[in-house]
DNA sequence: CAGCAGATAGACT
DNA sequence: GTCTATCTGCTGC
């Protein structure tokens, strides 16, 4: 009778949507994460649209399928993992099977396992636990191990959280070599939430 | 606030 | 073998 009950995975349908659609959905939803340490919760407030064949800031850029890319090309739900320098980067896979398109997790906000966050993070403070891409990842102890997985299934997953109030787009992070594609309103985060990572 | 080091996987010559 | 990358933290103006 250990097992928590709350916490109950969104359906597979739900990942069923429109790229852009769902990054926008994600905005609010619980992201989490069971291990052996313990469970570490925090809801979305930041996402971004990476759409395959037209994005050149995408790593499926023109229909580029690779080993890496690979989980891309299967159906909605799948977890992208991605190991950019020194950190890990999650991506919730969208489209439908052979549309390499994905949603980036920007930020979330601490929810429960704080101080488990706390310290897998080292010292810093509350506003800068989880509030990026790769600070997310660490604090949440999000790795490699999870590539391929489920969102509607243990040990990652994502569960229905609160409905922002008011959300913002603008032009995505990080890209600057994009060409064109870096000026796509394509980022989405939960207006004034101090966890956004900018 | 600009500049840069850090450390790993995968693409490409 | 070499180069780039969906980033972060620290250093020095």
């Amino acid at each position: 009778m250990e097992q928590k009950a709350d916490f109950v995975p969104l359906d597979e349908s739900f990942f069923q949507q429109p790229t852009l659609q769902l990054a926008e959905s994600l905005l609010g939803c619980l992201l989490v994460k069971e291990t052996k340490e313990g469970t570490a919760a925090g809801f979305i407030v930041e996402t971004e649209a990476y759409r395959g064949p037209l994005d050149r800031a995408a790593h499926s850029f023109n229909n580029r399928r690779t080993k890496r890319t690979e989980i891309m090309f299967h159906e909605a739900g799948r977890i992208y993992t991605y190991v950019m320098h020194t950190h890990c980067l999650v991506n919730v896979v969208t489209g439908e099977e052979g549309v390499p398109e994905a949603v980036l997790i920007r930020a979330v906000e601490p929810y429960e396992g704080i101080d488990l966050m706390f310290e897998r993070r080292g010292g810093t403070s509350m506003k800068n636990l989880t509030s990026g891409p790769g600070k997310l990842t660490k604090a949440m102890g999000i790795t490699m191990e999870d590539y391929g997985n489920r969102f509607d299934q243990r040990p990652l997953y994502i569960t229905k959280g609160f409905t922002p109030e008011d959300i913002s787009t603008g032009p995505r992070i990080g890209i600057d070599n994009s060409g064109e594609a870096k000026h796509y309103p394509w980022r989405f985060w939960v207006t004034g939430n101090q966890y956004v990572s900018r």
